[in-house]
DNA sequence: TGATATGTTATCTT
DNA sequence: CAAGATAACATATC
């Protein structure tokens, strides 16, 4: 599902295909994505595009940006000028202009499709100074200091993969990297989060940064609906540590079967062996 | 066929 | 009161 590495995959993809287009309509196909004021921002010209934890912010040269976030359906699709031969993967449920299709952002150079099946994300059209006031979470890539961290754990009793998963104490961090993350730090995801040793933080720390950039390295984990602007599928789905390895052996001890159980009504993996 | 997948938040509980 | 826990959202898939 679109965590950190599948949101800066799109926002990768969508620099090198909409920068510098301009947007000369904008079509609602689905009233629940009725946008508040979308005729400011017709004609206006893409400047940039950046990432907020899971959100996408496509700034306009009028001093509005387009802020998106896809949940875990949404896909943002592009067809254009820069990109002709557009092969769909099978998870652009409907395709383009399908059932699925609710806003349709046409560029002079082409157009920006979003797709949600579930309905659940969202797009909105925002002032970009109000963009910047609004307070995000630290990025794990970014400016979470090994401090914070260590604090944020040392203050906390619940679960440390919901801790993890809490976009208001981190950004970006969800359900597969979480997991992924306590395996290679061999941490059980029910520790309560202030149990949690020095060491184990540290390792905990820098496991988080190792998946994240394998994740960013694979373009993304598409096990589900994620897919890419050129309407590709992302890798990391086929490199996952522990996420959904349901009775495989280990890969680190060899002996013990992965085990799922659900944590905070999330599937949460782990080898009962390696992870103390 | 009904259980399953998960990001966020409103609302309930401790 | 604040922190934590939980249900709800919508639908394709197997």
């Amino acid at each position: 599902m679109p965590e950190l590495p599948e949101v800066e995959t799109i926002k990768l993809q969508l620099e090198k295909y909409i920068k510098g287009s301009k947007i000369v309509d904008i079509e609602i196909l689905n009233p629940k994505y009725e946008i508040l004021n979308k005729s400011e921002i017709i004609n206006s010209k893409i400047t940039n595009i950046r990432r907020f934890a899971k959100q996408l912010s496509i700034d306009l040269d009028n001093k509005y940006s387009i802020l998106i976030h896809v949940k875990m359906t949404g896909q943002l699709i592009y067809i254009g000028d820069k990109l002709k031969a557009n092969n769909l993967s099978k998870k652009v449920i409907g395709g383009i202009n399908g059932k699925h299709t609710h806003v349709v952002f046409q560029l002079d150079d082409g157009a920006l499709y979003y797709n949600d099946v579930r309905q659940f994300g969202w797009v909105k059209i925002v002032k970009s100074e109000e963009l910047i006031v609004n307070n995000f979470a630290p990025e794990p890539l970014k400016d979470l200091t090994l401090e914070y961290f260590t604090n944020l754990l040392s203050k906390s009793r619940r679960n440390i993969k919901v801790l993890l998963m809490d976009q208001s104490k981190i950004g970006g961090i969800g359900n597969i990297y979480a997991n992924d993350a306590l395996w290679l730090a061999k941490i059980r995801p029910q520790r309560i989060a202030n149990s949690v040793q020095i060491d184990e933080q540290k390792a905990l720390y820098k496991a988080i940064h190792t998946v994240l950039k394998a994740g960013l390295k694979y373009g993304g984990a598409s096990e589900f609906a994620f897919v890419t602007p050129d309407g590709k599928e992302g890798e990391y789905q086929n490199h996952t540590l522990v996420y959904g390895h349901t009775g495989q052996l280990c890969s680190n001890c060899k002996k013990q079967k992965i085990e799922k159980f659900f944590l905070g009504s999330r599937g949460t993996y782990w080898c009962k062996l390696c992870q103390i």
